[in-house]
DNA sequence: CTGTTAGCGCCTTCAG
DNA sequence: CTGAAGGCGCTAACAG
């Protein structure tokens, strides 16, 4: 532990002024002879120049808060990777606040992130509401949304309506007839909403006799796990359930794996994500894979173009990439 | 998006001095009169201080550096679930980088976190080398370690040594005589070394003809699954293989469901870590849970007490708590 | 190329 | 209880 040297301090240990020092730091607009003496000094002693200082003259933080809905996912993990490769290459740096799935939550790390004085905030939020629109109203500095899609603020999201319908249209295409949909609450218009409706219009277009029973169900693998028996007993016997999320068919798959219920023979599976948590699974779970690492990089490219003052643009189309693996059953190979 | 405030505008707004709306936000000590005219000017503009001036002059940050090896795992989000709880019921707050899992770069991340002006570092490292002790000894900033351990370091973990000891006990007395260790690399003391030496202490002592196996693998799921195929021909038979992460069996689990191989009947299976993942999986895996969350809670508690020029005071044992499910074949009870 | 000179916005004595 | 005044450490003109 040492202590805490100012720009002074190495100005004095050089023979130079406090501006040259600072220069030699930044632009470098200096001589040859000063700047190595400066860089020797500044070596030997560990200087680290005053953040904070800094960026009160500056008024840039070249921070970004980031609010995750939860830290211990795949999904998150790669959104992250994304937003990190493009903000480290211009400089910027990110803080993570975590909402643990909750809205107030959420509203609030935005603000606190806020008081940090981040330069822009990029929020994977759960579900954007009124207030939402209000906090955002009085910052002085971009928010980006994704996960969650709505009018009134920038936001980045993955095709969760193509999604639904990819999914569905496969299962028709194996020939499948009744599914089960477990998906998740209303709040949230891209899972909730969006990735059912895109679900339903694929399953049932031209599928005659199709027919769907939803079932909802949290977000996570135990609440799946709970609601399975309820998914497999009655009458309406499905060929095939379809989890909103990959957590949620592997809840369901954990059930089924207990009583016994063979997967794909007697009932197929299918999730969305993508996660590599699906190949861990037996059997291996059929998915729609969203290219997360894509859109935190989009996320970051636009919040660099606000934070320049310009319009975000667009880059590019996501690819949803379909992801056939183990878990669902050939209807229409069987019967021949 | 707003024009930004001084706390020299609330100050003229309200009809008060500067000094006057900084004891409002900080003491209080002010009239009940005053107060409530810049209470309401506050409210009304959405003022937030100019968190780098404030800084400046405090000395304080009141951040947090973590360094954590990677994001989308579910023990890293317990540990930072620790460290949050008790840092945020102390005013502090966050800020994460991610070590990838290379020393190198997690070296870098201790650095920049320092640069931006943190007021002491929490690094979940993954092996703690010369450099690491260079690099810190310039900081004038605490820095705690977990997940390793070093003497000349500030460091809090948990007791793998005993995992493995306990680990390999419960698999002597099931009966098991013949294991594979699929470890990882001994860069890592903790799980690389310590986890390992418990574990062939426990199972070779008092077991007649026992024999182990050795395999280095990587620490993920995919380099196990590569792996696994190794395992289980040629000669050695093993009656169960013991990975030194909950990831590493499950990737070897997924090669025996390839197979055929049935656990446990054929080969028992377990791991160390104790996430939920291991529900997902069938069957079930055995491991020991190691409480990250009280980790990361002893570690925010010692740098708490780091950050008050006091020694770090031991803040009691860990709990190792023994998972039992369904991956281990009792042979004592099947000879009978 | 260089040193000097002003502040950035806030907190903290210090007299009142 | 209150306002005025003086920096915190740094950068950005500005004259040399």
């Amino acid at each position: 532990m040492k202590k805490k040297l100012t720009i002074q301090d190495i100005a004095d240990m050089a023979g130079v002024s406090k501006a040259a020092v600072s220069r030699y730091m930044n632009d470098g607009y200096i001589s040859k002879e000063k700047a190595e003496k400066i860089k020797t000094i500044i070596e030997e002693t560990g200087y680290r120049g005053n953040f904070f200082a800094k960026r009160l003259k500056t008024k840039e933080s070249k921070l970004i808060g980031v609010v995750l809905p939860r830290i211990d996912s795949v999904t998150v993990g790669k959104l992250l990777s994304g937003i990190y490769s493009v903000m480290d290459k211009n400089g910027y740096q990110e803080m993570f606040l975590v909402s643990k799935l909750s809205i107030d939550k959420e509203i609030r790390c935005i603000k606190k992130l806020y008081q940090q004085g981040v330069d822009g905030i990029i929020v994977d939020s759960v579900g954007i509401t009124e207030e939402h629109l209000e906090v955002i109203d009085k910052l002085d500095v971009p928010v980006i949304f994704t996960g969650q899609q709505h009018q009134a603020v920038n936001s980045i999201k993955v095709d969760d309506l193509s999604a639904g319908l990819l999914m569905g249209r496969y299962l028709r295409d194996m020939g499948h007839k009744k599914a089960i949909f477990a998906g998740v609450t209303e709040t949230d218009i891209a899972v909730g909403i969006d990735r059912k409706n895109g679900f339903y219009k694929g399953f049932l277009t031209d599928n005659p006799e199709a027919e769907i029973k939803f079932m909802e169900v949290g977000f996570d693998f135990q609440s799946a796990y709970e609601k399975a028996p309820e998914m497999v007993k009655g009458d309406f016997k499905p060929t095939v359930i379809a989890g909103a999320t990959d957590n949620i068919s592997l809840g369901v798959l954990r059930y089924l794996h207990e009583k016994g219920v063979r997967v794909p023979e007697e009932i197929s599976l299918v999730g969305f994500g993508g996660y590599a948590m699906g190949t861990i699974s037996y059997p291996a779970l059929t998915t729609i894979e969203f290219d997360y690492k894509l859109l935190g990089q989009k996320a970051a490219l636009g919040m660099l173009e606000l934070l320049n003052g310009d319009e975000i643009t667009d880059h590019g189309e996501f690819t949803l990439e379909f992801i056939p693996r183990e878990s669902v059953a050939d209807l229409c190979s069987e019967r021949k």
